[in-house]
DNA sequence: TGGATTATTTTACGCGCGTAAATTTTTAGT
DNA sequence: ACTAAAAATTTACGCGCGTAAAATAATCCA
């Protein structure tokens, strides 16, 4: 045990700590296994499953599948980890199982909010279903995808949640990987890879809203990344384009300058540009997502341009996906909302489907979503 | 290995799935130890060792630290490395090292950019030291806090970067762990828990941005929660009351209801309140932080109230943190930034070094912030 | 070139657990 | 109370590595 301290006893513990170094392993064969009487630190199975009055073998079996022993010696396990608190070792028993319970969760980009709260979704979803679930991001950057799928792969997990980078992914890594490990992709779908692809709708999302914008106003300008970094763009400039169509309206795409991850930068600079330079042919303005509609409504407000749905306005924006933020902008951002619960959901139980030999065809799940309506469109 | 499948040979695999299991160890106990001439996968450090032609214990001595090797054996087991892409098993290293190389970074809510940010910078630094970083997140919540700290515990980490919830923190819980695993705090103080204390100097912040405020027009007032989650609030109310004294100012404090991490909303709530009621007395206002700024902001665009510092505007509005979102607001927000850079950097230092068995006193160290002027303030 | 130093190899053991097979005990059902 | 089934125990082995000690080999410096 790494000796600690409180302020109050800093002088002792700074001796101690020269001489006992963290985790070190302690010689403790001069003790005999089987006396272990009112001993502290229970230090492994033998001497859990010793005091706890039960084989070793079956201790183990419980921790494998608390429902795999009787119910009366699952209570004396129980009463006897609550007395103890004792853990299995994680090392010694990943090592040795067959199948460990690890699942790792890999996203895009743990900064952006979004990610973040889907990954808080996974994550308790998976601890409910008796895993171990890891958090892993890519920082936005495709090296950085790979080097954490390495990683990944060292757990021996399995199974995974993977969210790719997107276009930028590097195919060739993922399609190994997932041939390796049992792999769900959500949120951005590349080709056909892993066991199933868990989604929203783009389509319906780009439709719903285009939807909206065209009956309640003028019909919207698209404005979006001309290389974004996900395949979900481009469904939505097609749904897009479709809608206007549909409609009988003339669609206008602007396409803006930027690389990278930082959405509202480049939706600001883009901004700025844009209306410099008139590019918007109509009042309202229908973002490729939401991110890219809070760098604009800065770009707005910067330049002056008035935003919103109410009468006096220059300009309605609208967004996709209702990002944590969205609430906040001001004007609040009108977008249509990911069923964050429902992609989760879904997600987690098709890779634990999977994992228990539930095995189905590869197939694509999208999921709708729901109009929010705000002040900004 | 897991049968993955690409699209095209989704029958074939389907057969395959059914017979093979994931990460079944599979029986080679007929394979010739020595034999390996050929054979594509490296399974143990045994074999990569034979085929690097390399004694075991000198591999074992390089995955521990490849300086502690020849550099001419050193390029050799790497070339190998890259020829046979092995990796030893993590879970069978861990068990048996006597200090693993892992960190655990704990961080109260991920979900917010500022925590995802600054776990991003110290995530890269244990990595560039050579660490295993593993990211985990309270959630918010105190008992999940817990839950982390054991499940770190599990980890048997080298150390761990830890960025308690605050108030609600359960000080037992936490001082049990600080005694057992070298922790060092960082963000937000909990008494002297830990090796070290490492954040931002909250008083010269709230200093530094009064100063300002006062020099540039009305005196603030100060914008907080009731109830913060963590210390660095009373810091800052602190430090309010004692610049605002200095001045020569009444200071007001405007406390609203709320409880938890939802900031934005905390502040918008509350916003609505205190502007409805004429509760702030002066046309400045300065938040606790970033988050509740933003919701303030939301709250004035709400009611009609514009913010900024421009001649024309009812109020003005400055936030502190320098919230990764604070640039995109309406009006963007004038706020004190952390050094991300330095706070992670000396808290990642300070954990390695007491790691390395440098052992200092307990110590707190606060840095500086930087003024971030934008138009709202 | 020699001796001293440093690096590597050989040999051997143990970590904490999973797991399998055979045996014994407990439980359920009549 | 008896039997069949289920659960627990005993025994034994192995996983992939860390690590220690002793023997050997490579390197360095005068």
């Amino acid at each position: 045990m790494w000796s600690g301290r409180k302020a109050q006893d800093r002088t002792k513990i700074l001796y101690a700590r020269q001489t006992i170094l963290p985790y070190v392993k302690v010689d403790t064969s001069h003790q005999t296994r089987g006396s272990i009487l009112a001993q502290r630190t229970i230090r492994n199975m033998e001497e859990f499953a010793t005091v706890s009055g039960i084989s070793r073998p079956t201790v183990s079996k419980y921790f494998n599948d608390p429902d795999s022993v009787r119910k009366s010696t699952r209570a004396r396990i129980e009463a006897a980890i609550e007395e103890h608190d004792y853990r299995p070792n994680i090392y010694a028993m990943n090592q040795n199982r067959k199948l460990t319970k690890n699942v790792g969760i890999v996203v895009p980009l743990l900064a952006d909010p979004y990610f973040a709260e889907i990954a808080r979704n996974l994550e308790q979803r998976c601890i409910s279903a008796g895993y171990s679930p890891t958090l892993f991001s890519a920082h936005g950057d495709p090296a950085q995808e790979v080097e954490v799928l390495n990683n990944v792969r060292a757990l021996k997990p399995a199974g995974v949640l993977l969210a790719p980078i997107g276009r930028a992914t590097d195919r060739e890594a993922l399609a190994k990987f997932c041939a390796d490990v049992p792999t769900l992709i959500f949120d951005s779908n590349v080709e056909e890879f892993g066991i199933a692809f868990v989604g929203s709708d783009n389509i319906q999302f780009t439709t719903h809203i285009t939807d909206y914008l065209c009956r309640t106003g003028e019909p919207p300008c698209f404005f979006e990344m001309k290389t974004p970094a996900n395949p979900n763009a481009h469904r939505r400039r097609q749904a897009y384009l479709a809608a206007m169509e549909a409609f009988g309206h003339a669609p206008q795409v602007v396409s803006v300058d930027g690389e990278g991850w930082s959405f509202e930068e480049i939706g600001r600079l883009g901004g700025h540009d844009a209306l410099a330079n008139n590019r918007f042919s109509t009042n309202t303005i229908l973002c490729s997502n939401d991110r890219l509609a809070i760098g604009l409504l800065t770009a707005c407000y910067e330049r002056g341009v008035s935003v919103g749905r109410k009468k006096g306005c220059a300009v309605r924006v609208a967004g996709q996906d209702n990002h944590p933020h969205s609430r906040y902008t001001c004007p609040p951002l009108t977008t249509i909302s990911h069923d964050y619960d429902a992609v989760s959901g879904h997600a987690a139980e098709a890779l634990f489907a999977a994992i228990d030999g539930k095995i189905e065809d590869w197939k694509s799940t999208r999921i709708e979503g729901k109009l929010i309506l705000r002040d900004s469109a």
